[in-house]
DNA sequence: AGAGTTTTTACCTTATACGATAAAAAATAG
DNA sequence: CTATTTTTTATCGTATAAGGTAAAAACTCT
């Protein structure tokens, strides 16, 4: 179904990811964002549905486009074979 | 800079495309969504910050993916050419 | 032009995002 | 275990999103 709660849930649990591999915390989020720390918290649990400018700001701040939060990543993951029809990858 | 206004503004540009790529009205994706048409007026004219929810609910009603409102094209369009080093693309 | 349709604007109400602050809880050192 | 850092929760005030309705404005026809 991909309810608009579920897509919430998600976009905060990318959130999450996305700044912990960024090493840095609520606080240093906060700062660069101008959005409080106890906002963004509820944000990453998915307890509040965030305005757009707020998941821009977001994205700006952790330098990777709103669509990292928002957008599943495909089911069937991609293979990339490193052979092509055998002529190696490195060819092109 | 790319402030959080232009997002906005540039998000309900690309809502109003897409709707009248589906040739509906304002009302029809109202019933769709369940947010109202002057609501959607606002939003597609920049005038409001829509929260995620809303974004999703626009975005399922037109099949599309919420990135499709977001996400700026490449701003060097993708030249595919129709060989490679030598070899014809139909080869891969 | 006028008629019908679509969109915009305005006003009001309700719900909720967000900031600030403080305190509690949880996680992480040491 | 204790101390420190980080996160969560709660409360309050303000701003604003969103619904409903209605009217105005802007299009689109014939």
């Amino acid at each position: 179904m991909d309810t608009a709660e579920q897509i919430i849930y998600f976009a905060g649990q990318r959130i999450r990811t996305v700044r912990r591999e960024s090493n840095i915390n609520l606080h240093q989020l906060a700062l660069l964002t101008g959005i409080s720390a106890p906002a963004l918290s509820l944000i990453e649990n998915g307890k509040r549905d965030p305005r757009l400018s707020t998941l821009s700001k977001i994205a700006k701040a952790l330098r990777v486009e709103i669509s990292a939060f928002t957008d599943k990543p495909a089911e069937e993951p991609l293979i990339v074979p490193d052979t092509v029809q055998g002529y190696a990858i490195s060819s092109f």
